[in-house]
RNA sequence: GGGGUGGUAGUUAAGUCGGUUAUAACGCCGGCCUGUCAAGCCGGAGGCCGCGGGUUCAAGUCCCGUCCACCCCGCCA
């Protein structure tokens, strides 16, 4: 019987030994990565979390450990103890360990390891479907533990940094009420009341206020919500939130405390030291210049509108979108003139699925202008054109006309797309941007009624309470988004802290006193009881990792992640249940019509 | 709910106009080998071509359906 793990502990991690270790005994425990079998000297690369270091087997040395080491193979769980020698000569340069070996004296094999199903490389580019069954495995890839790595140390700074400002870490209900609006709920059906549910949180929004009416003037949470909607290359079912509120604030403390945060993980995790104030603008100027609430801010090309120029334009489709006061906006692809014909139309496929009919285009070349509307424009509308969008030889001018909530989409998503192309987009800068000032209600036209925008609690900007009950699509909220780089990292709102107010927010969103009193009745009641001013925010700790790692997708920062369909790969999960289960909770399942 | 891309050995891919025994690399198994580190050399095994149906003398290849993974639109207070 061998002594590993109870007289020979680990001495040192598979990443630390260098030079200076030489002429030590020690003992290292991890995985085989890789071995090259020389006959009398095998060479085994062990591997921890921590890094690779070399083992050198030499028959001279001891038969039997050489003899076992003969029978290693990939992903076994070893441990080997011997002395580090320097490797002379024989130094690899691309290993951070490389100057040395450690030469096995003894060795043990904790656990053989089958053949896994796909070799744990970073180099490899295997079927999503397979690593996700073999998530375990997957999880050994030195890009995903590095992932995780980071995501830990974000964690730490989070709850430290917070926890230095005076924040309370307090917990909250899972089971929860459903709630109305928003997000589909995730249902917990009960056991002990037959026909009555629980949900998983969306978020604990009403929690974290009712810890503010009591009085813990500062709280966070780094808490898990769920979502039961269709997902997204960024979007899981469950993801992790940075949940913060705040008493007695403005809009202003609330950017001021996020920042610090965000400062503050940029400088630990990347090394880069971000400068603040972040940018502030409003919702309005945002759909204005881009065309969408999240603008990627790390480079211009803003979109114009050009609506006023075409007024006259005996083009077709100019001429009817403003007949019927729709929208015409342009950008200047700078330098996109050497774009070939094909190239130019084929472009229509970035603005289609946004419903967009058309993308009319023209190139500035040198003698003249070039494409299928140009023979529509005036020379008045040209100079104005050349005015407005700063046309000069050699760019490319694109136009959407339709409804202005096809005309913004659309051509932000344009916008993007030659960001993209013209390398404007580096994943090393960091443009952060307070989006601020966003509408408080968004109407449904197919339903005739408003919804909040971004939730009911959400408190109207001060200089509008009184739209409320004549205006109400032109109430701005206190509310703001936190945006990185084109992506909303965060949102949170100022709330409302009376009661009148609340109930006629709940008012206009169509509840009736009943409904309200039955939905969110405890919540009226609390804000009863001295309601301090009050407001938060809660930042999606999965987009802060991926934007921090260069993830290209969430579940390469979720430990174990759902598939599109939202199923697990390797739990094989959902799954049916017993019907003794169904019975304990009054269920039955619908066999028929379940489409 | 809609649009798109993909599914061939354990893995990554090739497979032409429908035509002989479905290829390659890595991995795996056996052997050799004392300075490799993507080790090398010799030999070998390994296939429900996602699944079902159809067309055809003949289907990995063409057609229809379906399942799965991914990307996007809708959706996501």
């Amino acid at each position: 019987m061998d002594k590993f793990l109870h007289e020979w502990k680990r001495t040192h991690n598979c990443g630390e030994l260098r030079a200076e270790h030489v002429g030590q005994t020690v003992t290292l425990m991890g995985w085989v990565q890789g071995y090259r079998d020389h006959g009398g000297s095998i060479f085994v690369d062990i591997r921890d979390r921590y890094g690779l270091t070399q083992l050198r087997f030499d028959s001279s040395v001891d038969d039997a450990t050489h003899n076992l080491a003969d029978t290693l193979r990939n992903e076994f769980c070893i441990a080997a103890r011997g002395q580090v020698v320097h490797r002379g000569t024989n130094v690899n340069p691309k290993m951070q360990t490389g100057e040395i070996e450690v030469l096995a004296e003894h060795l043990t094999v904790f656990n053989r390891a089958e053949t896994p199903p796909f070799e744990i490389r970073d180099d490899l580019d295997t079927a999503e479907n397979v690593r996700l069954k073999y998530r375990y495995l997957d999880l050994r890839r030195k890009s995903l533990q590095r992932n995780f790595v980071m995501r830990s140390h974000v964690n730490n700074i989070t709850r430290n940094y917070l926890a230095d400002n005076g924040f309370l870490e307090l917990e909250t209900p899972v089971l929860m009420k459903s709630t109305p609006e928003g997000a589909r709920d995730y249902l917990v059906p009960s056991r002990v009341h037959p026909g009555k549910f629980y949900a998983l949180p969306q978020s604990p929004q009403t929690f974290k206020q009712l810890f503010m009416i009591s009085g813990y003037d500062r709280y966070y949470q780094i808490c898990r919500c769920f979502r039961d909607e269709d997902l997204r290359a960024d979007r899981q079912p469950e993801f992790t939130q940075i949940d913060v509120e705040m008493s007695f604030v403005v809009p202003e403390d609330i950017y001021g405390m996020i920042e610090g945060l965000v400062i503050r993980i940029w400088k630990h995790v990347l090394g880069v030291e971000l400068q603040t104030p972040f940018l502030r603008m409003s919702y309005a100027e945002a759909m204005e210049r881009f065309g969408c609430d999240k603008p990627d801010m790390r480079f211009g090309m803003e979109l114009k509108n050009v609506a006023d120029i075409l007024a006259s334009s005996t083009f077709n489709v100019f001429a009817q979108t403003i007949a019927r006061n729709g929208s015409i906006k342009a950008l200047n692809a700078k330098g996109c003139a050497s774009l070939s014909r094909s190239e130019l139309d084929g472009l229509i496929d970035v603005v289609k699925p946004y419903g967009a009919k058309g993308l009319a285009w023209f190139k500035a070349n040198a003698d003249a202008w070039q494409g299928p509307v140009v023979k529509f424009l005036t020379d008045d509308e040209k100079n104005d054109l050349t005015a407005r969008l700063d046309i000069e030889t050699g760019d490319a001018v694109f136009f959407v006309a339709d409804d202005a909530r096809i005309v913004d989409p659309a051509m932000a998503a344009l916008r993007l797309h030659f960001g993209d192309r013209l390398g404007l987009r580096k994943s090393s800068d960091y443009a952060f941007l307070w989006v601020t000032d966003f509408p408080l209600y968004e109407y449904d036209p197919a339903e005739n009624r408003y919804y909040a925008m971004h939730h009911p609690f959400t408190s109207p900007h001060p200089a509008d309470r009184g739209l409320m009950s004549t205006d109400p699509a032109k109430v701005r909220a206190q509310a703001y988004d936190l945006v990185l780089n084109g992506t909303e990292l965060g949102g949170g709102s100022i709330r409302i802290h009376d009661q009148e107010t609340q109930a006629e927010m709940f008012r206009i969103l169509g509840l009736t006193r009943a409904q309200a009193e039955y939905k969110f009745g405890f919540f009226l009641d609390a804000l009863r009881y001295g309601t301090p001013p009050h407001g938060g925010i809660a930042i999606g700790m999965d987009r802060l990792i991926m934007l921090l790692t260069g993830a290209q997708s969430i579940r390469d920062v979720i430990a174990f992640p759902k598939t599109q369909k939202a199923t697990d790969l390797m739990l094989d999960c959902p799954t049916e249940v017993d019907a003794e289960q169904l019975q304990e909770l009054s269920l039955r399942i619908r066999t028929e019509n379940t489409k």
